[in-house]
DNA sequence: TTGAAAGCGCTAACAT
DNA sequence: ATGTTAGCGCTTTCAA
């Protein structure tokens, strides 16, 4: 879109390398031992006060820095963990990263963040790559698909956990909440306000557990009230577009269908101005209802019913277990969370007239 | 909101060390030093093929993987970059953040992301902390107004680009925009549509570059227009209930206004939900305008009027730029990148009734 | 082409 | 309480 018009000026010709500051010129500066030095700056109780002053004093003056890489090296820990997740650039990973990223630091660890696509059956590269630069614990987002992955974090004792998705009894902790029983959270609030035609928006079910479980249970409810499945399927990078081609596609084949469930908002976002476009009216002519209730789900116009999801808790929970775990072997204790259901204007009993196109 | 209900069997009860596969355990295995070790997997030219090919077997038969904070130590290279966002739960940032750890997976680099405020006076801390982690490269967003931080890059040539403000001349390489002029662009196109009487939500201006930009162009172009500038300032923290209560402030003190310029989109989303709630029309009694142009923007009702600004763009060319200066020494230079307005519904000429509050 | 050996910066075991 | 020293895993001279 946009095209670079200037550039400003060089900076620095080449890199130059200052010679660094170690725990040598540290000792030397204060003039005590470079084991006092660590001490002081690592443990400052085992070390007078004076020494202790003089060695501050010196680190100050010369400015240094430590180097994580040898304390690293020494003590086998690097306090980093990394983060996989489906992609970055949509509201609700950003808000789990953001969690994450938040956590960690205020336990002085540090975090990769990933965006590794949304097929979990081949995170294993992606995960590998992570763990040769220097994490020593995953989290990864969803149900992990890839026996790549677990036999490599197994092999290196790297603690894996999984978050957003739970599932009890799983060899892998899970930090989330029950795919399943949310959609039937979704679907239990349509049936009773009198919707049986009910259509799913959904994207993929390869290798993305949440999806299929939604997608399995909602075939299941259909199953049992009485009707036809009606299912989309589009990719999950997110363009309006596909949104809106999936809505015209099950109005067109489908006019009988007076609710419609998407599996994320963003998706509903675009099924709802798309709606507009066509003039269907939402909620009177079509109910609609999104998936895990980000910031923007209520100022839209009419306000989206969806599943309020804890992702920032799910976050917290799985980043503070995992720093437990590494730094004391606590035991690594999976959570389940629980979702509702948010009503909002989207949503409403069905009305008798059919959706038709114009 | 949701509590944990359950909690899944403890998977491991103590963390046990397994010893870790060296080069050492490979050379044994391969029968061959460990510089053959390091030599064929590094350089494989510089191997025979058949050792090579032992090299490789032994590797694979024991599971070994490299350890990059030995390799880091000896090569003083980390291939780590840091960036420093003011939040990464909000899609603007996120994009910023996904284009850049894409970039560097690309090229053999792993990122660091860190959400450090909105406030660029008190970055230092933080960037300390990711260098001491093993960042040997620094990415900002917006301006830097931290000379601590400046100073300890400098001191410990750490390589520090600044991402979404373009400044001219600047000592630190800036890959992004005018902010100052993308407002102008939008004033000019309100003003051109005959608007006179325009307001502005913005976030506070200290350490804030992008708003103190945008409010001194603001209210340079209301002193040339003979308009009082009409200001309410928000935190940036995005809480609708922020964005409608400026919203009632600004109509019920000068209800005169005829458009309203909200420096996010987030905001303007916020805005528009609140406008419907007084039974302002928009575009009709009050033309409003974001920034950034994220992708829900379009979606809303009316659709809202944006500057686009090339986020991924920006990204990807900061993290580039770093990464060949710190492969290659090459010169780093800013580029400054261009922004439009995004014409849609939310905007339209001033019609002569004026805002009145229900 | 391959091997031996040094050493990156740090912490911790041991000695004092 | 402080110093000496070994060594974490790796790459890269240097020598053969």
């Amino acid at each position: 879109m946009e095209t670079n018009v200037a550039r400003t000026p060089t900076v620095r010709s080449a890199r130059v390398k200052r010679a660094k500051v170690t725990v040598h010129d540290v000792a030397r500066e204060a003039g005590v031992s470079i084991a006092t030095v660590s001490r002081a700056l690592n443990a400052p109780d085992s070390v007078r006060k004076e020494l202790r002053d003089r060695v501050v004093q010196a680190a100050t003056a010369l400015n240094y820095t430590i180097d994580s890489v040898g304390k690293a090296l020494r003590r086998q820990r690097t306090q980093i963990v990394a983060t996989l997740l489906p992609r970055l650039d949509d509201p609700m990973f950003a808000i789990l990263a953001s969690a994450i990223q938040e956590t960690l630091v205020e336990n002085n660890y540090v975090g990769f963040v990933q965006p590794s696509g949304f097929d979990n059956r081949t995170l294993h590269d992606c995960a590998r790559n992570l763990v040769e630069k220097g994490a020593e614990g995953l989290i990864v987002f969803g149900k992990i698909d890839d026996p790549d992955l677990v036999n490599f974090a197994a092999a290196h004792d790297i603690p894996l956990v999984s978050v957003y998705s739970y599932y009890e009894d799983m060899a892998i902790p899970t930090f989330g909440f029950d795919n399943g029983a949310a959609t039937e959270q979704l679907i239990a609030m349509l049936v009773q306000l009198g919707h049986e035609r009910i259509a799913m928006i959904s994207g993929p079910v390869e290798g993305n557990d949440r999806q299929a479980a939604r997608v399995a249970v909602y075939r299941e409810a259909m199953r049992r009230i009485g009707s036809e499945p009606v299912i989309e399927f589009i990719d999950m990078s997110f363009e309006p577009p596909d949104g809106a081609l999936a809505l015209r596609r099950i109005v067109s084949r489908h006019p009988e269908i007076s609710a419609l469930i998407c599996n994320r908002d963003v998706i509903a976002f675009s099924v709802l101005a798309e709606a507009k476009k066509l003039g269907i009216r939402v909620p009177e002519q079509l109910s609609l209802t999104g998936f895990d209730d980000i910031d923007y789900a209520a100022l839209f116009d009419p306000p989206l019913t969806t599943i309020a999801v804890p992702t920032e808790e799910m976050g917290r929970a799985a980043a503070t277990s995992l720093i437990r775990h590494l730094e004391s072997g606590a035991p690594l204790t999976g959570m389940r969370f629980e979702t509702r259901v948010i009503l909002r204007g989207s949503v409403s009993r069905p009305k008798p007239s059919l959706v038709r196109l114009p």
